[in-house]
DNA sequence: AGGTTGAATAAGTCTATGCTTATGTATTGA
DNA sequence: TCAATACATAAGCATAGACTTATTCAACCT
């Protein structure tokens, strides 16, 4: 389900910290290691179940891989969210505010 | 952190349908079971880890205890996908438009 | 072709987590 | 006060998941 790929995916601290870098810009796998202490291997691995989760999205350039915030996923949240959105303060049900709130 | 308890809450299926449930209207934990195959003590440890995120918020009603959505989960769910609008689809970049979408 | 570099996969390990059974704690009511 | 009911906690188990090292695959370069 993708629901649960994209929460199970969003779980793991790591994963969050490259999905965040990956919103700043975007990168290779190699990139995306420095500063991180990772292994080759293990930030495969987690751009693989952010790939399977649609969060982010990938295309080959010659010997890189460049990877870039998949929006697919993200739309996914909002729309599971919005379900649930009877139950947000009124402050931020218009989202209009929120954003206003989010820029400063 | 309040970000990783609130997304590994979610990254569990069966919390996922407990909160859906709630978020149909509040009840206790032994209404919660009812159509639900999940023994007594899961139930409690569930609840226990929505309330950690504060996804759900409890009140004893006598032998009862009461549970209910608590916003205040959404809310930083709401803040966390903010930071990253920039990647929103424009179709739902305005919440207006995607609220209007889901009330269809 | 052969070496080098970037990235993915395989296989194994260790910990986290979701369950179980058993027991404890609260509150109600006979 | 004692039994029954609603829920929480404890302890143990089995699987999932995040890592490791080793290897493979793919593209580049000389």
């Amino acid at each position: 389900m993708a629901e649960n790929d994209i929460f199970r995916a969003l779980a793991d601290p790591t994963r969050r910290a490259i999905f965040e870098k990956l919103a700043a810009g975007s990168m290779n796998a190699s990139a995306l290691r420095r500063g991180m202490e990772i292994s080759q291997p293990a930030m495969s691995q987690h751009l693989s179940v952010l790939r399977d989760a649609k969060l982010v999205r990938q295309e080959r350039q010659g010997r890189f891989v460049n990877y870039e915030v998949d929006p697919e996923g993200l739309t996914l949240i909002v729309h599971w969210l919005a379900k649930y959105r009877t139950f947000w303060p009124t402050r931020i049900a218009d989202l209009k505010v929120l954003l206003k709130e989010i820029d400063q």
